[in-house]
DNA sequence: ATGATGTGATTACAGATGTAGACAATGAAG
DNA sequence: CTTCATTGTCTACATCTGTAATCACATCAT
């Protein structure tokens, strides 16, 4: 099990995302949001949060007793990481292969379509300026 | 813990990927290859194979002792399954939010941009026509 | 001071995953 | 018919993941 540079796992993903939404949340904060959220005790959650120390994805300052969570490494880094994985797995790091092989297969809608081609046109117009 | 639809594991791609190349091969050809490739010892891979056979994404037909092996899914649709539970999970689902979060960080070279717009245009001729 | 609380840390445990050795059945060679 | 090699199945085990109970310590109210 070599997983190069630790990618979060789905549940740590869920906890990361509310510190991301919520900036600085007391454990009970977060463990309430989870709650709702997810159905978790607080035990689970804490867990989640400790491993999350651990990989150095978020960060826990305690002051005074309670202690204050905040993300410390962004969405966009996380995101990206774990797209690179993902990507060079299933579509030998090919985002034209991906998007295709979801055309070809009605995965994609066509408001999805137009956002892309529209994202994409602006990129090639930038290119040319 | 809770996989909807079976997903495959980064080493159950490697196997598949074998067979989905390679269409039958018999357990010793798929050993000798994951060998090579991976460096996995006989029995790693079959027992790869066993799993893959149990989430009934592979099949070995055992005609007269030796067992010859073949997928039971497509690479596209293992490859859809994994990209909807991806896009899902990091990006709300949106290829668009995607794509935007790899180009601000450079991560899509040149090329992959061009041969994606390129794709994209063609689908919205498809659209007009 | 004492017991009820809130809070984080420690421990636990089942199922998944990566990796592989041991074992059994079967066929080839002598 | 023994013996050896081949091939697949079973068993094993460490780590990871999801999920949570329990424990220990600080604090607040009586």
């Amino acid at each position: 099990m070599s997983r190069q540079s630790a990618n979060l796992t789905a549940a740590e993903w869920d906890v990361m995302e509310c510190l991301w939404e919520h900036a600085p949340l007391t454990g009970r904060e977060v463990t309430e949001k989870m709650n709702e959220k997810c159905g978790w005790s607080r035990s689970t959650t804490l867990t989640l949060l400790s491993r999350l120390e651990a990989k150095g994805a978020a960060a826990g300052d305690a002051e005074e007793g309670k202690k204050s969570f905040r993300p410390l490494i962004s969405r966009e880094d996380a995101a990206l990481q774990e797209t690179e994985d993902f990507l060079g797995r299933v579509y030998k790091g090919s985002v034209h292969l991906m998007v295709s092989a979801m055309t070809r297969k009605q995965s994609l809608s066509q408001t999805e379509i137009d956002e892309l081609y529209a994202l994409l046109k602006g990129l090639e117009a930038d290119k040319d300026a």
